[in-house]
DNA sequence: GTAAGCACTATACAAAAGGTAAGTAATGAG
DNA sequence: CTCATTACTTACCTTTTGTATAGTGCTTAC
């Protein structure tokens, strides 16, 4: 009867939950770009820069749907070249739980499975 | 030292992490996956029930990702048609504030996105 | 006029991820 | 023998993602 003080299960309902929001920030790039603009507005050259690896073509994509979900706010000035500057929102600062939870997980994953990995070629199965 | 006080800024390494991250637990499948294990013990086809929509081949492939990861642990049972569980590992439970991070976050964007979304095609006053 | 820089957009094509359907081995029910 | 069951594997196809290249509109620098 206690479903609130045991966050370490899932019923149907968490999981429909965890589904919306891997819906929102699955692929490579999005969780990389929302980090990016949540340590300051930038500009979509510098997220590039930031998100390294990613094509002017996939961060002008992902930064839309990004938008449509409110996780960045676009704003252009109307300059000489053009100036587009991407900033968080609160939506966005509320998925720091999120970023923090993946971030250290994503360290202690490291000194686990890949800082102590056994070498691909030399396991005799 | 100034970096444990502020988790709400990701600096380089952070953000390596977060990729080291993201790169195991990418796709549409394996968070969703590991939480049915993580709710406990499992064989083949109860995953397959309780992940609504994964077929075998995701499932299996999936799988097997997650072993090499240490993230499910595989026992094969002797019996007559085969009878396979799988468990989750410590390593698993680590992963325990990333899913509740990740569920409390679905809940909020769902209240926030997908609850009060503008109706596509009736938007016109 | 030519070149460079910014924030995109478009096109073509390769590679990866994911979906669907069928097949495999072993065994008990009919 | 056929059907059903379990845990996968294989073949084929579509969608998404990634790479490379070129072009738009505007302005400064030469």
């Amino acid at each position: 009867m206690s479903k609130r003080g045991d966050n370490n299960k899932c019923d149907n309902k968490d999981l429909l939950a965890v589904r919306d929001a891997l819906e929102v920030l699955n692929g490579k790039w999005k969780l990389q770009i929302l980090i990016a603009v949540l340590n300051g507005t930038k500009r979509f050259k510098e997220i590039a820069k930031e998100v390294d690896g990613i094509s002017d073509r996939m961060l002008s994509k992902e930064l839309k749907e990004l938008e449509m979900n409110e996780l960045v706010k676009r704003k252009v000035i109307d300059a000489f070249p053009p100036i587009v500057e991407y900033s968080a929102t609160p939506h966005t600062k509320s998925l720091h739980p999120v970023v923090d939870a993946l971030k250290t997980w994503g360290y202690l994953h490291r000194k686990k499975i890949i800082g102590g990995v056994k070498t691909e070629t030399g396991n005799a199965g």
